[in-house]
DNA sequence: GGATTTAATGAATGACTATTCAGTATTCTA
DNA sequence: TAGAATACTGAATAGTCATTCATTAAATCC
């Protein structure tokens, strides 16, 4: 049954991982569980993550991508700084009330995993505040936000609250 | 070494559950290191506990009984119910700042387990709804509140919007 | 102060589960 | 279509840890 060398197994892995880990928090949540839920058999799990931990954070992962995804093409449909940064703003805020599951995972079950959020930051959040970063620019630049504005601060401070 | 029939190491191994589990996480940590941190033996822990389950239910028992006791009598310092609920209301917030750990360990490693929540919302949480909805009777007596709220209801919506 | 009750100990048990790997099935290649 | 390469399987392994319990220590009683 060699059938996989696209994507496809491993989504669904990770979306069985969602539904399970949303229903039973992570460590109730055994990797043949998943595997059942999956449809594949434990041991492939293992062929598409190294370990348990990392099906969390390739969740985390995938889900930041498509919030980062979206999070442009908002940005991308409104002219004016003042408006990007609203829309930024409710998209923020309605995917986390979405995603509460998610949301409160990566708050507790990955507070104690240092390893973790380094990693994390690097790749996708740090891309996140990317866009909010040029948006600063871009709204201290149409003078619309105060000139001395540090972007990359402010974007790091909206995120903070955004966060919060 | 038979010393004890007060509540003393009761409370020590409470102590140190907090400790470990603040900084650890429930699942992370042993009972063995509650006990270790305790000064007591693993065995020990199974006089006073049922099982490591009960340790967390404790755990809460006694945060929330500190609670509401420091509660009530913040409530007697003042006479207006418009002044009491404002003092409610910073007790809560400061206090859940405080605790933030017991806060997002109650939200998730609970989230799960429905048996605990009857529980702790039939003896202690609705101790604390008394608390409010009391404050609202008197407004209302006053007529400083509305006259057709209801207090048990409204007590409730407070206490949701302050845990939220 | 010997007998009895109560408190505490910690090594042993048993259950659970992440991870491995030898074997099987499927697909690919020439 | 045979043989190689790839994908998958699931039973076996190994480690962890909550819980038990036979034993020891201390306190209380008479």
């Amino acid at each position: 049954m060699a059938r996989n060398s696209d994507g496809t197994k491993r989504e669904a892995i990770l979306d069985a991982a969602v539904v399970e880990i949303a229903r039973h928090g992570y460590h109730q949540t055994t990797v043949a569980m998943i595997a059942r839920r999956a449809g594949v058999a434990d041991g492939t799990i293992y062929l598409y993550f190294s370990n348990k931990e990392e099906i969390l954070f390739s969740l985390f992962e995938r889900a930041m991508g498509r919030f980062i995804l979206e999070g442009r093409s908002q940005v991308d449909q409104e002219a004016t700084a003042e408006e990007k940064l609203r829309r930024i703003v409710e998209l923020h805020l309605t995917l986390v009330g979405r995603d509460r599951d998610l949301a409160i995972i990566s708050q507790v079950e990955l507070r104690h995993s240092l390893h973790f959020m380094d990693q994390l930051s690097r790749s996708q959040v740090g891309e996140y505040l990317n866009i909010i970063s040029q948006v600063v620019a871009q709204g201290v630049e149409e003078g619309s936000f105060r000139k001395d504005l540090d972007p990359v601060f402010a974007a790091k401070a909206i995120f903070g609250v955004l966060d919060e």
